[in-house]
DNA sequence: TCTGGGGTCCTAGGACCC
DNA sequence: TCTGGGGTCCTAGGACCC
């Protein structure tokens, strides 16, 4: 989906379009109506405390502004942008939308998170161009947001070429065609070079895929190691057989919040503790509406410096109340110093299973025995 | 008052078991 | 005159993605 958050908001706001628009912050204030119904909008320069964009329109990023800037540092290159809360219940409504709107044409799909899916169109009959323009309208009429396709071979070189036309295209990309249209773009371009892949990378002189494709094997195993360094020779040479997976069972879920101000264990303990205790209770409140008991329970603190420190407990039996959660977090707490000021606090829940499943292990426990 | 929140996957060491 | 070769599970950290 095309800058999706913004996209939605538009829907909201049409007045907007055109505008260099952002959505994001921590309290930010919905627009207000004034006497004479026209809406005043918050703009980046009046916004003060932490918090980062996390989509902005084409209009704003042409100025420079991208998702996960700081917004204090957004405002200095794009001041009189529009700025907009996100409202994550209306995101998660339109992706229902679209998804069902392209399951019905292709009932192949796999989940990529909000504004996102792979589609497997190998089985269909139908003129592949004509599918994706389908595809396109078919998502546009049933939420009034545009898309961007890519269509090629595999999951890899279709993730790449989705982004090679936006907003509201199309690309189709023949195998033929990698040396002329993958080869010259930035290495990562590739899903899974991210930035320090990308310096070590630059380091050795690599800076396209064209480069990475004509890069040894060898030297990549070199300085990657066997299996990364394998993967980045066949990525670069457009190869990929992962398949389309069409369902998935979460792996963990998790809560975490980044504190208006640093906080310190010993001055702002009752307020860390009422934090700790909210996290704990929409963890469970999470499992309880997914049908999910947990196993491992975890803790995250990010330091004021922003070391990440995390620990986890994994308990015999699989729970999935707030209070039982609570206690294992705090097992986990006491593993970690608490001398520096904190700034995030996260509980997670791992090793998930479904909690009627878990229900029956607990009345009905597995003997220790070997048979 | 730079730098969110929710995920997945990988690596690596140690405990423990057969 | 030492102490193999598997395997799984747990924990911690980190890269990366949306």
């Amino acid at each position: 989906m095309d800058a999706f958050f913004a996209s939605v908001e538009l829907l909201s706001y049409p007045e907007l379009k055109g505008q260099p628009v952002v959505v994001g912050g921590r309290n930010t204030e919905p627009p207000k109506s004034d006497e004479t119904g026209a809406r005043r909008f918050a703009r980046l320069r009046d916004y003060v405390g932490r918090g980062v964009i996390t989509t902005s329109t084409y209009e704003a990023r042409a100025l420079g502004v991208f998702s996960g800037m700081g917004l204090m540092k957004s405002a200095l290159l794009a001041p009189e942008a529009i700025l907009l809360p996100a409202n994550f219940e209306a995101y998660k409504h339109y992706s229902r939308l679209f998804k069902s709107a392209v399951t019905r044409i292709a009932p192949l799909v796999e989940d990529r998170g909000i504004d996102e899916i792979y589609i497997d169109l190998t089985e269909l009959e139908e003129d592949t161009e004509r599918l994706a323009l389908r595809i396109k309208k078919a998502v546009h009429e049933a939420t009034g947001l545009s898309c961007s396709i890519g269509i090629s071979p595999n999951k890899l070189l279709s993730k790449i070429c989705s982004d090679l036309d936006k907003p509201d295209g199309i690309t189709l990309l023949h195998a033929a065609e990698l040396s002329t249209r993958i080869w010259p773009l930035p290495a990562k371009k590739i899903n899974g070079i991210g930035p320090k892949a990308n310096e070590k990378l630059a380091a050795l002189g690599i800076h396209t895929i064209g480069e990475l494709a004509g890069t040894a094997p060898e030297v990549l195993v070199a300085h990657f190691g066997r299996s990364t360094g394998q993967w980045l020779h066949q990525a670069a040479h457009g190869l990929d057989d992962r398949p389309v997976v069409i369902t998935s069972e979460p792996k963990s879920l998790s809560r975490e919040t980044t504190f208006e101000r640093d906080l310190h264990a010993k001055q702002d303990r009752t307020r860390l503790s009422a934090i700790f205790t909210e996290l704990c209770n929409r963890l469970a409140d999470d499992l309880m509406r997914k049908g999910y008991a947990t196993k491992t329970i975890g803790i995250k603190i990010k330091y004021a410096d922003f070391q990440v420190v995390t620990r986890d407990l994994t308990v015999p039996v699989a729970l999935h109340e707030g209070s039982a959660i609570r206690l294992a977090a705090t097992e986990c707490l006491r593993r970690i110093p608490l001398d520096q000021k904190i700034r995030l606090l996260g509980v997670r829940a791992g090793s998930l299973m479904p909690i009627d499943m878990a229900t029956q292990e607990r009345h009905n426990p597995q003997p220790d025995l070997p048979f």
